[in-house]
Formats: C-alpha cells, structure tokens, sequence
RNA sequence: GCACCCGUAGCUCAGCUGGAUAGAGCGCUGCCCUCCGAAGGCAGAGGCCAGGGGUUCGAAUCCCUUCGGGUGCACCA
C-alpha cells in the first residue's frame, strides 16, 4: 500500500464532501498532492490542498485549511490535524494505522514497491550501444548502470520495459575493424605486421585472427579486398560482440533485443529507403540545401542539394541530410528508420542512455519522434557526463592514443561490481562524477556502497541473533507481521516506519522522472536511518531491537527490522546491487 | 555565432516536478565510546541557492537576462 495514495484520496474526497455543500463550480483537484513534510515535527504527512485551492474558490487558505482539516479530524485513522504556515495541513496518523501499513508492507514483501503506474505503457531503453570494435572500457559503465537501472525502475513502476543496444555494424569503423583484424590474420600466419595509423591496434583482435586463419587457412590473402572484407567483418563483428556482451555481464547488465543497423538496409534501400518514402507522404522530405554551418567553416564544406528530412517543422533548429555526397544514406537516416522500426513494434516511449558528447542529438531524435509517431510516441534522451576516475584522490591518466585506456573490466575486477554500479547511480546523470579506486572499496561511513549494505548485512545479523537467543519466536514474514506493531512508539522508530514507507512514492518519481539514483539517495537515507536506530541502543538498552524481557515488544521492532531488510533489498534489487546477508 | 547541460556550505553533492526555518557526507570544532550486536556515537559552527529582473499567496525549482564552466555544431559513426 501507498499511504501517499491513500491520503490523497481521503484529503481529496474531503475536499469533494466541502464542494458539495458549497454548491461550488468544478474546479481542478490534481494538484492536490499529500507528501511528507520537510521537518518531521509538522506530523507525518502534509497536504497542500488549502493552498491550491483556495484562489479558484475565492477562500483564504487557512480558512479553507481549517474546512478540510475538520473533516480529516473525524477520520478515525488520524491521531491530529494541525494547519500550519500558509494553510498547510498536517497529519499524524494513528497508531493503528501506522501499525497497519506496516503490516501490509511485510505481506507484500519483495513486492512491496511496485506500481501501476506506468498502466503496461511499452517502454524502450536503448543502453550501450557501444561501437563493436573493441572492448567496453570505463567510460561505457555509466551509460551501462544507468540504462540498466532504469529499465528496471520502470519495470518496478509498471511499465512494458525492453531493453536494447543499438549495433553499429554498418558504418566506415566497421570495416577499419575488418581490416585491422585482417592484419592480425596475417599475423597468425606468420607475416610480420606494422600497424598503421587509423586502424585499431589493440590486442583483442589478435584471437580473431588467429580464428580467420584457422577457418580461412591461407585463402583469404588471394582475395580482393572486396572479397575478403565482407567476410573478416563478420566475424571481427561477432567475436566484439561476444566480447562486449561478457563485459556487460561482468556488470550484470543484460539487454533483451542486439539490433543490428545493417537489418535496416538492402533492396531498394531497405527498411530506410521505406521509411523515406513514408514520410516524404507525410511532407517530411525535401531536396534542397543547408545553409553553411555557423563558426568554423569545415574546409570541405561545397553548398549542395541533398534529400533533407524538415525537422525545423518538429522542433529542430535546422534540417537534417539523409543522404551523403555519395549516394548512400547517412548514419541520421538509419536512426530514423530505427525509431520506425521501434514504433512499428509497438513502443510508445523511447529512451535513449547517451554520452555527453551527444548533446547535440537530443533535438534531432525528438523531431524524428514527433514526425514518425505524430506525436503518439514520446522520446527522452538522457545525456551522462564523464566520469573522472581518482585513486585516493590522484586523477588516472588515460592515454587514447597508446590504447592504454582503463577498461571496463579492469574497474569491476578491482573494485567490484557492486561498487561500480552504485557508485554510477549515486548521482544525477547529466551531473559529472568522480570515482575513487579506493574510497569505493572503504569501508567505513564515507562509502555509500558499502554502508547501505552494511544496513542490509546488519538487519540480517540482527535477525539471525534473534534466531538464536530466542528461539521460540517465529522469525517468518508471516509471523512478523502478525506483531502487535503498534508497540512501536519510540521516535526513532516511528521515524524509520515514515521512512519505510515512502519507498513506493520514491519507485514512482524516480521512474516517471527518469532518474535511478533518486532511489540510491532514498537507500542511502534509510539505511543511515537504520544504523542509527540502532546506536540509540547502544546507550539506551530499552531501545534495542532484542529484548528478550519483552517478547512482544522484540517481534514488533523485528518486525521493523524484517521489513527495513525487505525495503532496502528491493531497492539495491532496483539498481542491480547485491543485498548481502554479511559483510566480509 | 548558435544549441543543450551545469553553477546550492571550504570540498563532493541531494533537494521528492512551485511549498513551511534550504539538507547529507567529507573536512573543521567540542564532548562520548573504543567491555554489548565488528568496521564508531552525539552535538556545533559553516549559505545573498552565481548576479539581476519577472511570474504568484509562495521560487533553489518556472520565464527573461548577464556572468562563469562543460559539451556539441553539413556529408563521419
């Protein structure tokens, strides 16, 4: 159960009740919002409904406030009403209420979070996409935990998620892989190579041509490279592929759909070629030409007409070519029949994970969206910043030019998966971040990482130390929840129960909002919550989670503890971070 | 030149889609603990939310503008 929910009902059809009598015009009730208010003196939940309603009724604020708050008063899961500032509203709920959605908590169990609200809503996250030329190195991992994240946000809020990587397996890079793989081909056949500039130097490939040579034997140095292109392409192609899909899984990140780019061309142009010819029906398509792009004039720059997609009539700032000087399509025009494709598969929510780097695109993706979707389908680009890497405060260098770059797998193997996932997430996307080699791996307060599974672990310790010293207690969620919960009337404990529950409301901004790390911050904030809950009873043993004097008291506050263990568990379940029963 | 992102405590960052006295960690200061359920606890100082204007009952949040930082700007992928 939400509470939120439920409150913004009861608030709301309090507010309905007062209308009535008024014989008062219709006026807008959406903005009623109930949330939990900022200091936690003002009660456990807040409503701003005087305050939004007040100037279409013509009230004053408080005076309405004073209104609703008297029909609240009668409500008998409300332990006080208080209008307060302006013409807030604040609750404190009762305790068998709270008792009760505690309860309620403990039965979903590890369901306890989802949402409707996303109402099945098709959904693609397109994630990665890296270029098929190599190994993932660590400036992929954010885009990685962030698209893998949020699809399972968006699941967690209920909507029809699919995860995707693009392949870029029809450009020019393409076939510079083939042929540096075609040197380590050689390579394996004894010849001795130099490298040249522009052709990837790295050793990955060394294995790929090693297996040409044990498929191919020899014949492929007789071909034309017109011949042997095609072929050493594939499989260089399939064997990054292989390659970046077991990098993924080192981040335990798995896409459900590889779409392939090349899919979208061939007779008559393909998938493309179809749908440029769907939407120049629809008035998209024009030849003509650009004016020359401000500031720095490109040397090669020649003003000619070219087929121009008319993305200024959907929110562009100038058109788009889908056509290159040389006939062939551009790289614009395969994402374009790509976004059919998607939408021809139903989904109705595009979201693109990129790089920084590709801010420039956001605008050009939403004018494809509008233009093929007639604004049926919505897209949202979320753009990640850099991440700078330190070791215990010292920047890493990293040479591109060498290859000498920190790879994907160097980081999770030093510092673990989990490190590197939470750590991606435990800031705003389009915010740059630093990460530390060491800090990641400390454990102590500082790190986020490891004190919220260090909640996780506690929570279990503590229950498996109830296991032992009181044995005759039923440890079970079903057992639990049956506890006289509404023993629990200690602050602190009543805090971490308003705290619980918020969880819901937390799944339901962060997916809507698109923004995963809204639920490391909400971990990060209950597992403090928690830790301290149980330092208070370092001083003061009454306040213990076990007190084996008081049996009934003990299954209530375990079964705070079972349901924080449950909360924070989803919640690292959330953002693919283990939840361990110890820390070691 | 244009577009997008960012600017919040000394540092690194949250701020729940416009709400009350703007929060957390680090660092700093002061107490406590270092015998309980390991990898500390409690408290304090610290802010013109970059500057200016606007919108309204109410702005860190929305709009305009200035300044400062980042990214991208035919045909490449």
């Amino acid at each position: 159960m939400n509470i939120f929910r439920d409150f913004t009902a009861r608030v709301t059809s309090a507010v309905e009740v007062i209308l009535a009598a008024r014989d008062s015009a219709p006026v807008d009730l959406s903005r009623i919002v109930v949330e939990p208010p900022r200091d936690a003196a003002h009660g456990d939940l807040a409503t701003n409904a005087a305050m939004v309603l007040a100037k279409p009724l013509g009230l004053k604020p408080r005076d309405l406030a004073e209104a609703i708050a008297g029909r609240l008063r009668d409500d008998e899961d409300v332990a006080s009403v208080e209008v307060a500032g302006p013409g807030f509203i604040n609750l404190t709920l009762a305790a068998p209420y709270r008792a009760h959605a505690l309860k309620s908590l403990i039965q979903a169990g590890s369901d306890y979070g989802r949402s409707r609200i996303g109402g099945d809503l098709k959904v693609n996250v397109e994630y990665v996409s890296a270029n098929p030329t190599g190994p993932m190195h660590v400036g992929h991992c954010r885009g990685a935990v962030v698209g893998d994240a949020l699809a399972n946000l968006l699941d967690w809020g209920g909507y029809d998620v699919t995860k995707e990587y693009y392949i870029n397996d029809a450009g020019g890079q393409v076939d510079v892989l083939a042929r540096s793989a075609f040197l380590r081909y050689r390579e394996a056949l004894g010849e001795e190579i130099t490298i040249p500039e522009g052709l990837y130097p790295g050793d990955y490939l060394k294995p790929v041509g090693t297996a040409l040579a044990d498929v191919h034997g020899r014949t492929l140095l007789d071909m034309p490279e017109a011949e042997w292109l095609p072929l050493v392409r594939e499989a260089a192609i399939s064997a990054m592929m292989l390659m970046i899909r077991d990098d993924l899984a080192l981040l335990n990140v798995h896409h459900d759909v590889f779409f392939s780019e090349k899919t979208l061309s061939g007779e008559n142009g393909g998938k493309i070629g179809a749908t440029i010819a769907d939407m120049e029906k629809k008035g998209f398509v024009y030849s003509g030409t650009l004016p020359p792009p401000k500031g720095q004039l490109p040397d090669d720059w020649e003003d000619r007409e070219q087929l121009l997609f008319r993305a200024t009539d959907v929110g562009d700032d100038i058109d788009r070519p889908l056509v290159k000087s040389d006939g062939s399509y551009t790289y614009f025009a395969g994402d374009v029949a790509y976004f059919k494709d998607k939408f021809d598969r139903g989904f109705r929510q595009m979201i693109y994970v990129l790089g920084a780097d590709h801010g420039g695109y956001v605008k050009r993706l939403q004018a494809v969206g509008r233009a093929i979707s007639g604004g049926t389908a919505s897209v949202d680009v979320l753009l990640c910043q850099l991440v700078k890497l330190y070791r215990a405060g010292e920047p890493v260098r990293m040479s591109k030019r060498s290859g000498d770059f920190v790879t994907l797998r160097d980081v999770v193997e030093e510092v673990g998966r989990d490190a590197v996932r939470f750590m991606m997430l435990y800031r705003k996307s389009d915010a740059p971040l630093d990460f530390d080699f060491q800090k990641v791996t400390e454990q102590s307060k500082d790190n986020p990482v490891f004190y919220v599974q260090y909640g996780h672990a506690r929570a279990a310790s503590i229950l498996r130390n109830a296991a032992q010293d009181l044995p005759a207690l039923d440890l079970s969620g079903a057992a639990l929840a049956g506890a006289d919960l509404a023993l629990l009337d200690d602050a602190g404990e009543i805090s971490l129960q308003r705290r619980l529950a918020e969880f819901p409301r937390i799944i339901e901004s962060a997916a809507e909002a698109h923004e995963p790390h809204r639920v490391a911050f909400y971990l990060y904030e209950l597992a403090a919550e928690f830790h301290q809950q149980w330092n208070r009873g370092k001083d003061l043993p009454q306040l213990r989670f076990i007190n084996p004097e008081q049996p009934q008291l003990t299954a209530a506050r375990l079964a705070l503890v079972h349901a924080t263990k449950l909360v924070l568990s989803s919640g690292l379940l959330v953002l693919g971070v283990d939840a361990p029963e110890e820390m070691r």
